[in-house]
Parts: C-alpha cells; structure tokens; sequence
DNA sequence: CCTGAGGCGTCCCTATAGGATCTGATCATG
DNA sequence: CATGATCAGATCCTATAGGGACGCCTCAGG
C-alpha cells in the first residue's frame, strides 16, 4: 500500500542524473527506460524464473511507477524473446529451454559468430586487442563456485569477450543478430542446470580465439571461433540430464 | 475535431474477427496489435519516408485511437530498427541506408542466409517444396513497372523466396535473425533508388537456388544461396549514384 | 531592417479512471 | 464423485488528464 507515496512525482523530472554543473545531459532517459534495464537486470541474473507471470500492475507497483511505462518495457523485452505476451493474459517470462531449443541456439551462433571474428580481424586495433586481452585475463581470474553468486563474473567475462568481438565487426546488423543471441545463451546457462564444469576447456578456446585473433589472420579466427562454439555445444548436449 | 466521435468505443472489443460459429478465436487482438501492423505497413510500402518524424499523438489521432496504444506499437517496432527513438523528443524512420550500411546488411545476409538454405535443404518437405516453386514462379510472372505498384508484387514474391527458406530450417533464432535483416531488405529497396533492374539475373539466381534444393543436396544449397546474395550485392553496389 | 522576448500550440511522458476479460473458488446438480 | 454454472478479485487494455519542454510565430525595440 505504498501507493500515492509520493504523490508529487506528476510531473516528470528525468534529467537529474549527470551532476554537470551546466545542467546538460549526455543521454537522457525516462522511466520507461529504467523500467526496461530493471526488467532485463532481473531476468538476466535468474530473479525472475523461465514460466513466471510478469504482471503489469504489480511490477509497476513493486518498482512504485504507474503502468503506463512498464507497458512500454515490457514491449521492447518482448521482442528480444525474453519475454512473451498473450493478448488479455499478459507477459510471462519465457520458458525453460529444450534441448532443441538449444541446438538451434548453437547452429544460429554457429552461423554467426565465426563470421564475427573474421571480420572482427580484419577491423582490429590494439585498444580492442588489450580489451580482449583482459577479458581473457579476468576469465582466467574469476571463481568459479557452484552458487551462482560465484560464477557471475566468469559469465560476464565469457558474454564480454563474445560481445567485444561482435562490436568489433563495426556492422550493426551482425551486432544486432548477436545481441538477439548473446541474451539467450546468458539466460539459458542461469536454467540449464549445468554449472561451469566446463572451464578448462572453454578457457583453453577462448584463448586459442584471441591468439588467432591477434595473429591477424582473419580464416583462423572463424575456425577458432567455429571449434570454439562447436566444442561448447559438444559438451552441453553431453551432460544435460533434462528431458 | 473528430474526437469523441465514437464515444461508445471505450469498451475494447477484440474478439470479431474469426466468425467461427464457436466463438473460439484462434489469435485474438488488441488494438496496439493492430497499430504495429499499420505502421508496419506504412514502412514497409513507403508512405513513410526515412528521416521522418512519427508522431505519438499524431499517429493516434490519424488511427482514431488513444496515445496509449501507438506507444506500445512504436515501443515494438523501435527494436526492429526500423524507427528510432530519442528520448523526450520522439520516434522518426530510421534514416536512409548509405552505401557502407548497405554493404554491412549484405555481410550479414551472406552469413545467415546460406545456413538456412542448407538446413532448409535437409529439413524438406514436398509441401514446401511446392511453395518454394509457386515463388519462383510468382517472381517471373510478376510485373516489373518502372512505378512501386508495378514492381510491389515482385518484391514481396522475392521477399517471401527467402522467408520459406528461413522458416524451413525449422530453427526459431535463425528465423528470427532473418526477420530481422529482411524487413531492412524490403525497406532499402524501397529508397535505394535503383528499381528493379537486375531481375532477370536475380530470377536465374533464385532458380538455381530452387534447384539445388529440389536436389537434396544441402552443400549445393548452402552454395547457390552465398552466389546469390553475392551477385546482388555486386549489382547494387555497382549503381547506386547515391553519395 | 534586424533582433530578441513572450505567447501559443504541439509533443512527449506519466498518472489515473474505468470498462472488459481472465482465473480460481464456491456451489449446485446429475 | 464428477461436472458445470456463478461470482469475486485480479489483471489487461484503452482513454483521458495534466505537467513540462520545445519550436514557431508575432511583435516591440534598437
């Protein structure tokens, strides 16, 4: 019942972020758009689980808003798949993953990816190059315990180096299609049940990927990376007890 | 001033457009459903020009319909790239395609496409293998004006070759990732300039592709679906006196 | 003639109201 | 006991109200 709580908040007031003393903001943003990283936060780190109703009321009387823009939000998510929405039922978070399921995530990043890097190759600088080196590095680093809290940075660090290689292609449809992908491949490793058992050999890909990338020969950074994904979807079919 | 003209409209009544005797409506709709297929629509056939701006209320007041529903719509369509959003200022249809983009949306078509002509290859059946056939010869029988109502017919035969080939592979994210590309497919063409003027190798092309599937042999597919995609894009970037 | 201040209209954004629909529980009946 | 109708609460969906920001036009003053 903390509804009318602060009952001024009428009027909208969203440019209150960056202190810049000139008042001008770099990017600004409105409620819809907090909404939407507070709904994807949520969804990413296993707070909302695959099959769970998302009500509309009730998250915007959890995140104290009116409904109006977690409507907004909740339409955007819908279409990263995230989320998905029955006409007069409302959004639910979507479900578990098959097996299936999976095997077309890899063929799709199978598609993707390799040609990724290849590109990405070609476009390298050194600033990136470090980048990818350190992510390298903190994949390396990071625990890897069964709770989740700690294997979250090892599955930062993995989903960084994919997407650093994605941007690097400096192609927005390529970085679209990963980003669709990338979402899902997160998500999936929060359910799937399996935790990192698996991060010796992945680290091991990772690696062999930045020296071919580094070599600057862009066909063996898309074989690498092609090894890479192939290798990830050869060890998740073999242990998955689901089904 | 043609508010409140149907005031009785209040009431939302989404469910008359299945007249099953039963009542039982397959899909039902809602009106923010019915706005993102309009102004889909009004994209995808060029009523609305890149650059221009998409105004919330405006848009509204043109369908008869509150803000509330065209925000959602807009809120959907913004992830399909095909508008963009700044915040407090508005929405507006995403600018032209330059050369560079042009040539990063075929990079991408060249990565995803060939996959789905293979899988698609494997996953055949004769009932699709019929539509793919009826396409190919919607595409040669369709009319080719030198107006956008001469040449709408071909485009969309084209549009719905590729769209079989990607729903065939069976493969929910390589489906999605197409969607993605070829909705910016069909709307550059519409503002390319260039017309139609390079059908009768595109028809040959879409042919031996047709044919290569037909054989069941999915390296073939894989390989005419590549040579396609890389003659269209040598014949556009061949014209294109833009820039 | 040029310039700047002020009014006005438009637009975005959020909140709120209220009708329509779904869901789950209760209850009556074969 | 099983099954179908009824009702209440929650939820979805759309419309409307109203605040703040921005652009444009007018018009007075230099």
């Amino acid at each position: 019942m903390q509804k009318a709580s602060n009952g001024t908040r009428a009027g909208n007031r969203p440019e209150d972020q960056t202190g810049l003393k000139g008042g001008r903001t770099v990017s600004r943003q409105v409620l819809a758009d907090h909404v939407y990283e507070e709904l994807l936060a949520s969804l990413m780190d296993g707070r909302l689980e695959p099959g769970a109703a998302v009500s509309i009321d009730g998250t915007a009387r959890e995140l104290d808003v009116s409904p109006t823009p977690v409507r907004e939000a909740l339409a955007r998510l819908e279409h990263t798949g995230m989320v998905r929405r029955v006409a007069l039922k409302g959004y639910r978070v979507a479900p578990v993953f098959t097996r299936e399921d999976f095997a077309d995530l890899m063929e799709a990043r199978l598609a993707i990816e390799p040609v990724n890097a290849r590109l990405a190759c070609t476009r390298l600088n050194p600033h990136r190059l470090g980048e990818l080196e350190q992510t390298v590095a903190d994949l390396k680093s990071a625990p890897r315990g069964p709770s989740f809290a700690e294997y979250k940075d090892y599955l930062e660090a993995d989903e960084r180096f994919h997407q650093l290689i994605a941007q690097q292609t400096d192609n927005q449809f390529l970085l679209g299609a990963y980003a669709a992908l990338g979402g899902q491949v997160q998500r999936f490793r929060l359910f799937g049940g399996v935790g990192i058992t698996d991060a010796e050999y992945a680290i091991a890909e990772h690696q062999s990927v930045l020296d071919a990338l580094s070599s600057g020969d862009p066909e063996k950074a898309e074989a690498a990376m092609a090894v890479h994904i192939q290798k990830v979807r050869e060890r998740a079919m073999a242990d998955a007890p689901e089904e």
